[in-house]
DNA sequence: TGACTTCTGTACTAAGCGGTACTAAATATG
DNA sequence: CATATTTAGTACCGCTTAGTACAGAAGTCA
């Protein structure tokens, strides 16, 4: 993320396109689309209507916006969360225990995931939020297939371990989390969860062991 | 649901209340409850402004009790599918199937559920959306939850089996399937999704029943 | 310096919003 | 029949909405 400040014509910008992104993000985030109005933007945005306007479009390009760039970030940090070293047990956990702390955390409370929160209202109505809510769910699936195939491969999962099923499930664990987050459960009841979610995805291989370590 | 057709005074209804509400949440599930106007309502619900506040209240009220009327139902729909004298593992793959069916089904494309659709995005800023939807996910937990119990009781899972995460999984499919569903994934997507978690719930048990049967 | 370019900020428009006052219509009651 | 009561429908209110016109400010470039 190197800034190229090139030195542009006319009157330099005072806001940062990446931040006010972040914040447009941030008020949508608490109210969804139709229930965060422009001049809740531009406040939170810090920028007047017309700058608003000139940088990212209108209200609902702005919001594509914002899905796209959580999205982009999103994808990135599960991959990076995920890969790694570790055992896929360990680094799942890990994964689950990094996303509750991020749902959790919002101004006005727990607000779950972006996408799972705002977009999936706007996704019946709106073809192009749809489609971001799409590819976010085929993305996550296959983020986590990927990474049960591999823990397969290193013999960290039964032979009839199926990793697009435990995959789904992975994702599913993450959806319920983005609920039940935005619902008010507390911290421990989603711990709990994904806790217990993944010792029954590995509880096959991790009873074999025990058996092998005290017969 | 018997009509109690008491002979009241003044003019006569015109709108039946329990159609007029089913109408209400229809407009709602498409649009969620910012994206709703009252003259969607007011169109959708067959009856003109005036009436349909002194029927159901001004917007938020209305939308509580679609909200209300919409969990009281599958409460006991889900109920009433899971009890019966069914191995789980059975009843639980009809009941996937029967909430795959409801969450396909809309005028224009798949909505999933009604309170994951538009619920979770007013829950952050509307405190009595979120109860709703805090209890709407502690009846289904519940509800998994006490049919995990009993299969457990009748000795359909093995004596390790934690009915408590199983049933929080069983929820998350729940979940995921809403959320799937909105997104624009196919049926054949939906049901590999909920088939796979019920095999790996039962996976165990199917396994050591193979193995009785076929040494 | 002066022309050109880009951003800022005020002020505005037209349309849509939630909500309501008021009149007419349709029933029961006496 | 007259009266009370409840609904239907029109028409409106004040406010908010998304989006824009325009003038001035703050830079670059020649």
């Amino acid at each position: 993320m190197v800034q190229k400040e090139e030195a542009r014509l006319g009157r330099p910008r005072e806001y940062d396109p990446e931040v006010a992104l972040a914040r447009a993000t941030e008020a949508f985030w608490d109210g969804g689309f139709s229930g965060t109005s422009l001049d809740d933007l531009s406040a939170q945005m810090g920028m007047n209507r017309p700058s608003l306007y000139a940088a990212f479009g209108d209200k609902e390009s702005l919001y594509l916006k914002t899905l796209e760039n959580y999205h982009a970030m999103r994808r990135a940090q599960i991959a990076s969360a995920l890969g790694g070293d570790r055992p896929l047990s360990v680094a799942l956990r890990a994964t689950y225990e990094r996303i509750i702390e991020r749902f959790l955390d919002g101004r006005h409370g727990a607000r779950g995931c972006y996408l799972v929160g705002t977009a999936a209202t706007e996704a019946v109505e709106n073809p192009a939020v749809r489609k971001i809510l799409y590819e976010s769910v085929q993305d996550l699936d296959e983020a986590f297939r990927s990474a049960f195939s591999a823990a397969k491969a290193r013999g960290e999962l039964g032979k009839r371990a199926d990793p697009r099923a435990l995959a789904a499930l992975a994702s599913a664990v993450v959806h319920t989390l983005a609920l039940r987050a935005r619902s008010g459960q507390p911290r421990a009841a989603l711990q709990a969860v994904a806790d217990s979610a993944v010792s029954l995805m590995f509880s096959e291989v991790e009873r074999r062991r025990n058996r092998r370590r005290r017969p």
